[in-house]
DNA sequence: TATGTTAGTGTCGTATTAACACTAAGCGGC
DNA sequence: GCCGCTTAGTGTTAATACGACACTAACATA
């Protein structure tokens, strides 16, 4: 017994998440889960749902997103509206995609709600993707990889306390592509967006400096639309 | 009596169209329409509507812009989907929204469906805007001086032959900042990216050497996804 | 104490950018 | 016909930013 009813028919509307997760020294990863539901019952997916009636779409992603994966605390930003009529086999849906870029660090995901598995992929091994998630998720790469380019990223990649090498691998690992060390150096330092800490990482070789993002200034230079060229 | 009965509530879905007009030596203008039909009736809008259930939200989009303001041929590029709970007052409506900058000469709406009426605004001299589109708008305007900046406008802005005056012109107008003349030509002739042809404009004083597009090499530089900074 | 590994640092040549002022060509009025 | 007004058109220079490039420092371990 179908008890909504409206004049006009309507499509359905759901969002869409591609998180990629980022560790240090290996490869950049994506959020998948492996649907448990029909259709694509068995294949991997985004994590996502339907848009309830007394939310945003933001929300409807970071519930979704937490429901299916337990991840909570991810900034999401949107991406794209998907439409094409034939992209989901129960009918007319209309998907909302976001997408982000977190550490690994802590991030565990544990299945639940309609996904039967939850894990990070690496983004040159993916399965086949259920819908057209294999076409958000090139579009979520570009997109990607186009902001970092402007917008300094680190926060939330890193621990708290990290080394410059650590920050240059991440832009490497992001871009694919190696960048100069002394120059990355000079770059990143000339921002003044770091603070040098006291202390120094301990390890098997000479020890490096430790830094940790200085929140104020990010906050200054995100607001003047800066550009950040790597 | 209502038709079209689902399981789950679902939202509607609407798209609307942020369509910047250029001209000449005068301000940028934005077209809208005057709501014929409640809720707003009266009030000016951003031209828009319903998405039908076998067209995409490209296709949605012209269509609701022809049809509301007779303008056809017009390339309209996704901007983002607001989802705010309460924007609309009939209930829950998500908007998809687009935008496009487009020469206004020889572009005249005419209203028509459910529009009283259509015409260019200046973007300086808006009236009240029905919805959230006054914030749609803003958000449109932004993302519009954000790509000029790295992706070369004109065509479509401008008449088949212009002089570099008038492409100057036109990217002083839509960034609002003006820009050094000598600068400007070496950069843009450095591009490759315009003809010199054999004609003059002739006027009250020195007649200007006419160019127009290669759109061969557009094409080129585009498929490069070159940058471009004025 | 010798070796291996990662951290850390400066210069220079080149390319890009921004700032800046005068001459050329046509028109209209006198 | 010449003077004044208006728009078109043109190069140089100084400052800055960028990319390429190689060695020394510090520590751990064998």
């Amino acid at each position: 017994m179908k008890k909504y009813c409206y004049d006009y028919p309507r499509p359905s509307l759901t969002v869409d998440c591609a998180v990629f997760g980022y560790e240090a020294g290996g490869a950049v990863k994506v959020l998948l889960i492996e649907r448990d539901a029909e259709p694509y019952a068995g294949t991997w997916a985004l994590p996502g749902g339907f848009v309830g009636m007394d939310e945003t779409l933001d929300e409807a992603a970071r519930r979704e997103l937490e429901e299916e994966t337990g991840l909570a605390n991810i900034y999401l930003e949107q991406l794209y509206t998907f439409s094409n009529v034939h992209r989901d086999p129960r009918g007319r849906v209309i998907s909302t995609a976001y997408y982000a870029l977190v550490s690994l660090a802590g991030r565990t995901p544990q299945a639940a709600s309609d996904a039967r598995s939850a894990q990070w992929y690496p983004l040159r091994k993916l399965p086949e993707l259920a819908f057209d998630h294999a076409h958000i998720l090139e579009t979520a790469v570009e997109r990607l990889r186009a902001k970092v380019r402007y917008k300094p990223i680190g926060f939330e990649l890193l621990p708290e306390k990290f080394t410059l090498t650590q920050l240059q691998q991440l832009y490497e690992t992001v871009l694919e592509q190696s960048i100069d060390k002394r120059n990355f150096r000079k770059k990143i330092i000339a921002m003044d967006l770091l603070k040098p800490l006291d202390e120094f990482r301990q390890g098997a070789n000479r020890p490096a400096q430790l830094y940790s993002f200085d929140r104020t200034k990010y906050r200054q230079l995100e607001q003047s639309g800066f550009l950040f060229e790597v």
